[in-house]
DNA sequence: TCAAATTAGTAAACTATGTTTACAGATTGC
DNA sequence: GCAATCTGTAAACATAGTTTACTAATTTGA
């Protein structure tokens, strides 16, 4: 198990246990990029280096499920809005939520100092790494 | 696109590069193992943390195209005991060389001391917080 | 200005990599 | 000796992605 995949399924694992058992990895991991304010598909795709064809899937099964909801852009007749539902506003609040208390337990177990010290050489040092290439899908 | 992504996208990318073109991730990552003094699949199942059966494809495939081979062990006769081939033994060493080469542009993109810190927060905090839980499948 | 190139979303077919369930034969513990 | 457990094997299925293909809308450039 690797740390990407050990994160992946904690946060699955509390988000089911917080009554959300129908989301999926995937789903999650969509919905991190709507957090960040993206609010078109493609740049979804574009920041997750996936194509956009499966971002679409994942945007469809959100919407069935009724976590958000899709509108014509004014702007731009191509693109669509994404938009969250009051459940879409739900799942946001229990996502951070479930990362705190991961994070929580992982400070349990290796102390504030070194959690510190962890999160910033991943994000300084694995931050210029993957800055260096994309092999991004078309 | 992930730390771990980009590690096993560059990895594989390299081996192509090295000729080895038959050869997929869930290969080289099952090849990591047994370049550690694995000898059982089941062994490699348990430290890999996913199924014996995923295992079993693996090694079905690279019996196939001629990596290695698998032979009746006498201690155990439930058991067989995987070998490496003479085309095994150079993937490995192609193996060794590629993560070296990574190893190296990483090291060219954030210097030697950088690396040396973040392999040890890795190995020592990551490593700490994956000893915790195991949900390990059947 | 208008044709060509690009971009967004949609969709189907396929691939990669796992799981769950099932079973038979070998081994181990009591 | 027999039940429990372990091995490899295998099929059916799940998940998350890709490639290819198409239409409609927009942007670019000669």
């Amino acid at each position: 198990m690797t740390a990407d995949q050990w994160l992946s399924s904690s946060l699955l694992h509390l988000m089911r246990a917080r009554g959300h058992k129908d989301l999926t990895g995937a789903h999650l991991a969509f919905f991190a990029f709507l957090e960040c304010g993206l609010t078109h598909a493609s740049d979804v795709a574009r920041r997750m280096g996936i194509s956009r064809q499966a971002v679409y899937k994942v945007t469809r099964d959100l919407e069935r499920i009724g976590v958000l909801r899709l509108e014509e852009d004014p702007t731009d007749r191509r693109q669509k809005l994404i938009l969250m539902t009051a459940r879409g506003d739900r799942v946001a609040l229990d996502a951070r939520a479930s990362l705190a208390e991961i994070e929580a337990r992982i400070e349990e177990r290796i102390g504030p100092v070194r959690l510190d010290q962890l999160r910033g050489a991943l994000a300084r040092d694995w931050g210029a790494v993957l800055g260096l290439e994309g092999d991004e899908p078309s």
